[in-house]
DNA sequence: AATATAGCCAACCGCCACTGT
DNA sequence: TACAGTGGCGGTTGGCTATAT
């Protein structure tokens, strides 16, 4: 699959970033021809991506109805319920969160949750090398376990640090927002 | 001020499931 | 039934930014 190669056609095919004028032209061709089978969409589209990076693009991040900034209190405890109730399903995860990518919560969860897991098993390790005696089958045997018994007060104490308005808001700026993007497209005409 | 390290996130890769022929 | 094309998913990586030394 993913062949560079579709057929007699010598098209190279881009990968890496998405530069704003590719993010354009996917978002118009969308808003004027609807999402359809995505490597055909690429073609039409002149785009020289695969239908699947054109995919990933607009699901994660140039969809109109995302969410962007930081995850709230509320979904970083359901992030963590659902994650304990299914494991890493992120995409099934990720539709009980509107506007939140799989991808993004995904993130999320590697870069922030897991950091606390590993922690609190590094803790839980000391901790039963320490007391030691006796102790044994106290520590939490599983992700899920561990999330719900160790974690949660560390993981709720660094919610306050990262909510709110203690998030500059140069941390936004790095992206082009929807409302950037829909109103150049409007711009470029239709 | 310069360099090293850590954290974060967008994007790619590989696999699997589904669908049409 | 077998095969090819496509979509979707989870894991991983590369590069940028922030922070520490």
């Amino acid at each position: 699959m993913d062949k560079t190669q579709s057929s007699s056609q010598d098209v190279e095919v881009r990968k890496g970033p998405w530069t704003l004028e590719e993010d354009l032209i996917l978002t118009n061709h969308i808003a004027n021809h609807g999402e359809g089978v995505w490597n055909s969409l690429a073609r039409s589209a002149g785009l020289k991506r695969t239908g699947k990076s054109c995919r990933l693009r607009w699901l994660n991040y140039l969809r109109p109805d995302l969410r962007r900034g930081n995850i709230t209190h509320e979904e970083q405890l359901l992030i963590m319920e659902l994650h304990a109730k299914w494991g890493n399903r992120w995409s099934k995860i990720a539709k009980h969160l509107p506007g939140r990518t799989d991808n993004e919560i995904k993130n999320y969860w590697r870069t922030r949750i897991q950091k606390h897991i590993k922690r609190a098993e590094t803790f839980a390790a000391l901790g039963s090398e320490t007391n030691e005696q006796g102790s044994s089958g106290s520590q939490a045997s599983s992700t899920a376990e561990l999330m719900v018994t160790d974690c949660l007060p560390t993981y709720h104490g660094d919610v306050e640090a990262f909510s709110g308005e203690n998030i500059p808001q140069e941390l936004n700026e790095n992206y082009w927002s929807m409302e950037d993007l829909w109103s150049m497209q409007l711009l470029n005409g239709d």
